[in-house]
This record gives structure tokens, sequence and C-alpha cells, in this order.
DNA sequence: GCTATAAATGAAAGCGCTTTCATCATAGGC
DNA sequence: GCCTATGATGAAAGCGCTTTCATTTATAGC
């Protein structure tokens, strides 16, 4: 591989002015310009990426952690984020967090080490404070669905609650009244803010919390199909089911089918987050979407925009959910 | 940041020393050792990874590309290869083809203009040939999913001849003789291969070819939906449908629950790759397994090799389907 | 044509590390 | 004890680039 050397020699100029050509960061003569550029590409050059991240301090990629690369909702949020840097020339490095504290705090050193100019965060289990200490070192970074009270100018959420609370009206004015809810682990931020949605709703129907109809699931299929299993068998009594997310809904439905339970005549069912299976199920989950990649896209320029002093368009850091409405409730 | 020169001076030893203590490269005195750690944690040092990477012109970075970064195929690929790479330190950097020729010829160079140690890519469009120049320039890279002459020794692959054979052996052992195809591009690899597979389940129970029951989809759920309701309004007869990916086959059902056409009673489907959402189907979906995380593995395990020298378990180059029976077919 | 100013360019000092080579200390072998 | 073979360590030269600062060249004003 050519160096900026070769070329410099090539010109007959010096690197200084290759440099320049290359960042476009300070003016060289039309002509310097086009002997430079000819020497480039008669020798095939490229930047050595590393080098000029040792000298300029930056090192042009960034850093996304994320509870699991796998799965349908994380896919798309990389997606987004990869294409609106890869489009600016930065690159993205990836980790998974897998909701553990420990393993977080981890991944976001090994992202840190590897001098990532910026990071994007889609954390769970690391707390609040560790959050803002990691503001105070000076690593720049917005948070994905979480609000942290300490570092809110960097938190870029959705509405939770409003999320949930969505699901549990379209059900409420269809006439169910007797709904019952499997939320996430409610110590995720998202679960139960989710939960107080549907407590909202429930409230302006004047409907009563019943406890019985609550289920603590784990936001993956085996969480819905414990949760419908154990409602039916405490003999609970309900038409409707909210579940706080789609896998569970799913897992709920798989059982639904199982039991003979026909959806939605005799139990509808609601899902949440809209991800990409969630038309495969049958009928089609209705469910509330989650604009993943809406909040990716804002993620990336908060860091363009921030980090790069990049020109961005409006930064947005609350997004609303909306109801799909299909086939299941 | 607390550099290497701090460290070795707090230590009172070189700068060389404290290099050797961090990679472990030459022997230092236990008691040297001791001293320049103590005064790393002291100062909270943690190297500087560009810095190692302009020194010792390796990265410890990954090129992967994929088709698409969103997906529950990609997804599982990218989980496993990246937790293979962190254990050992090495990042991951991603980006997406998009089944391009042009934009996979263009995030290949991406990937290489950062340096990365090695490349592990999905790639569907560029040409062998291209693939070829690439060994020939010296990078690094494992080829997924696509076996290419020129390169045999870096490619890993799933038998998909074997595959399809499969899944249309399944069918027809069940007594089956009216099997519709919906393929994936034929164009890609993978789809000829699994069709070629599908005829050969055939011609052992001597059934003729059937143009008429061909359908080339996608690979997408619309590919699924469209295939069916072509054969459906070409008024063809079939009791069967074998589909080239899950995804097709869950736009196939959707259809058949649209038609009234029960599955598997009066139409029998097979999918392929057993994608995570592929049991949320209703019925379930019979599918044949990709087994994707081992192949990953393999990639991943491939460059540990080849690249960091690394001992590792009995490389494999052919990974075999499996079919998955479930209750559509 | 001459100076004052701005535009182009070059020289050289790092960026934080690895690695070669030389040096010094230590331990056996006789 | 002396010599040699190793084992430990340090000095210093890069890795390929960016960036400051100084210098040279062009432009304008009179």
């Amino acid at each position: 591989m050519a160096t900026i050397y070769e070329v410099s020699k090539l010109a007959g100029v010096s690197l200084a002015t290759v440099s320049r050509v290359i960042n476009n960061t300070a003016p060289v003569r039309a002509s310097t310009k086009e002997k430079v550029e000819a020497a480039m590409r008669e020798l095939g050059y490229r930047p050595n990426s590393v080098a000029q991240s040792l000298a300029s301090n930056r090192s042009n990629s960034i850093g996304i952690l994320v509870s699991e690369l796998g799965g349908p909702f994380y896919g798309e949020l990389l997606s987004r984020i990869e294409s609106e840097f890869r489009a600016v020339g930065k690159h993205v490095i990836v980790a998974a967090g897998h909701s553990d504290a420990e393993l977080e705090r981890e991944s976001i050193e090994f992202l840190r080490s590897r001098n990532c100019d910026a990071l994007i965060l889609h954390v769970e289990s690391v707390s609040d404070d560790y959050l803002r200490g990691l503001a105070d070192s000076g690593t720049p970074f917005v948070v994905i669905n979480r609000h942290v009270a300490a570092v809110a100018d960097r938190c870029i959420t959705l509405d939770n609650e409003l999320g949930g609370y969505l699901a549990t009206h379209h059900l409420l004015e269809r006439g169910h009244r007797r709904i019952a809810y499997v939320s996430g682990p409610m110590w995720k931020h998202d679960a139960s803010e989710r939960y107080k949605g549907h407590l909202r709703a429930l409230k302006e129907f004047s409907v009563a919390e019943d406890k019985s109809l609550f289920f603590e699931g784990d936001f993956q299929e085996t969480g819905g199909v414990r949760a419908l299993h154990h409602f039916l068998d405490a003999k609970a009594k309900f038409t409707a089911l909210v579940c706080a997310n789609d896998e569970m809904a799913s897992g709920a439905i798989t059982v639904a089918h199982e039991v003979g339970l026909e959806v939605p005549a005799e139990l509808a069912v609601v899902g949440f987050d809209n991800v990409n299976f969630s038309h495969y199920t049958y009928p089609k989950l209705t469910t509330v979407d989650y604009p993943i990649e809406a909040i990716g896209q804002m993620a990336a320029r908060w860091v363009l925009k921030h980090v790069y002093q990049q020109p961005v368009p409006e930064l947005k850091a609350v997004f609303q959910p909306q109801l799909i409405p299909r086939d299941s409730a």
C-alpha cells in the first residue's frame, strides 16, 4: 500500500499539501491539487485510517452497544445506524451487552478502548449513576430507549407509557373490560412504563386494576407461553390480553391455538414493538409500533451533530408510538 | 488518558518493558511486572488501540459484510461472530452489501480502508473473479454461504443442495407427489442449489419435474404471497409447497389462511432456514435448519487460526442442514 | 515598482505505541 | 573465578498521518 509520502514525492509536493487535499482542510492551488490527485490515482493510494486516527485523535468509528445483536429489533436499529454513518465515511463497531450490568459496563469500556468517537447505547442494566459518570468522563454518547435524568440531553426515547396506554385503550374501546397484562421484567424501564400506560387507560375507563390479571414475563416468547398458561390455570376471567412485546404475544397466541381459544373472538391479543414478524402470526398481530429505525436515525444524527459538527435536520428526543390494528384484536 | 510513557515513568522502567508486560511478548522479571502493573492500575491506564494498531500493523478488528444487518438470519450470524471475537479482545466492524455488486465491492473497500485484519464476507453479487483478485491482494477473508472454486479454502458453506433435497424428500415420503416450489432468485447460488436438491428428490421418487409448479420468488415474504397466488390463479394442482426460505413460507401460509386452504391438511408447507420466527407461524413451520451460528463460529475460528495464529478446534468447511419437522407439513 | 496582506506551501514535531538491536545482569559449566 | 549462554532491560527508530509554525509566493493598493 502506498503511503502519503510516496504520493508527495510523485506529485512533487510536501506531505502537508497532500494531507490538505485529502482532507480539504486548507486551500490548495487548483493545479497542485490536480497533481496530487493524479499521483494518488496512479499509486492507488488510500489513506491509512489508523494513522489518520492516531494523528488526528479521531477514529471515525462509532461504537454501538445493544442488548442482543440477533433478534428483529436490534437488527433494524443497527441497520439504520450503519447506513447513516456509512454515508459519511464513518464505521460502526458493534457489541452486545446481554442486559447484564457487568457485561454492559465491560462492553462500554471495550468500545472506549477502541477509541470510538462516540457511543450509541441501548443499555438496560447499567445504573443511571454510571451513565452520569460516563458523561463526566468526556466520552460522547447517546442513550436509546431510556430516560436518564442526569443526562437527559443525550436520551432518545419512545413514549412507552403512551404505547401501553394505546394498546389497552384499543381494547377498552372495543368493549373489553377484563384485560390481562403480560409485562416484561419490571426492572426494565420500558416494561414498567408500558404498564403505567396500561393502568392509565384502565383508569380512564373506570376499570379497577386487578392484580390477578398481571403477569411478569421476560420479553421472550416463553414469557407469553407461561403467562397464558398461568392465567388459564388460575381460571382467571378475561377476554383480552396485552403483551408488552410481540415475542410474548406470539407465544400467547401459540398457546391459544393449542388450547382451542379462538383469537380474537374468545381472546383478543395485542402486542408491542411491531417487529418484522408480527404479521406472520395468525391471526396477524395487532400491535403498537416502535419506530426503531427513526430512533436509530436520530441517534446517528445526534452524533453527527454533536461529535462531528455536521449540520443535521432538527433533532427529536421523544418519539410517539402508534397503534397498528391488525387481526388479533 | 494516561499513556504508556507515564506508566513507564511511574514504574521506573522503559517504554519497552511496559509494552512487554502489556503484550506478554517477552519475559519480564516478576518483580518488574508487578511494578508495572501497579503503575497501570494507579493511572487507570488502558492502551490506546489506535496507536497499537499503527505500530504493530494489526488493528484487531474484523470486518463483517452481510447483505442486511436487519433480519433474523444475519442477526444471529453477527451475534455469534461478535461474541467469538470479543472473547479474545478483537472487535467487529459491520457493513451491509444489500445484495448489490457495486455496494458489496464498495463495502469491501470500505472495510479494507479501515485496516481490518480480516474480513468475513456474506456476499452474493460480487463476481468470483473479484473474490479471487481480493485473495491475491493479500487481504485475508472468509466467504460464507457461497462456494468459489478459486478460493475454495476460504469458503464455509451449507450443503444447500442437500437442504433442498431434505425438504422435498420429507414431503415425498409423506405421499405428496404434486409439489410446488417457490425458489429464491435463481442467480443466487443458494437458491439454485436448493432447487437442484428438490429435483434430485423428485427424481429419486420418479416424479417428473413440472415447470408449472415452479415459481421464482425474492426470498421475501411477498415472494411467498405472490407465489401462492400465482399457483392458485393458474389452477395448478398441488398438495404441497416447498419454499426456499422461511419468509416466503410465511407469506404463503398467510395466503393459505386468507383463501381458506387448510395447512397442512390441504396444503403442506415446508420452509428453509429455520429462522427464529419460524415457529410463530400457525401452524408451526416445518423447515430445514440452517446452522447459522455454527457457521458464524467457524468463520470466526478460521480467522483466529489463519490471521491470528491461535490454536482452534478443527475447522469444518461444509455444514449439513437438517429437517425440522413441525406442524405445517 | 514597492510594500502590506493574504494565499500556498513546506519543515518538522508529534500522536502512543511496537520492535529491533544493543547492553547489562545473572546463572551455569568448567 | 572466568567465560559463555540466556534472561531482562533500555534506547531509539519507526508506523503513516495531522497540524502548527514559518516561509515563500501571489495579489492588491498606491
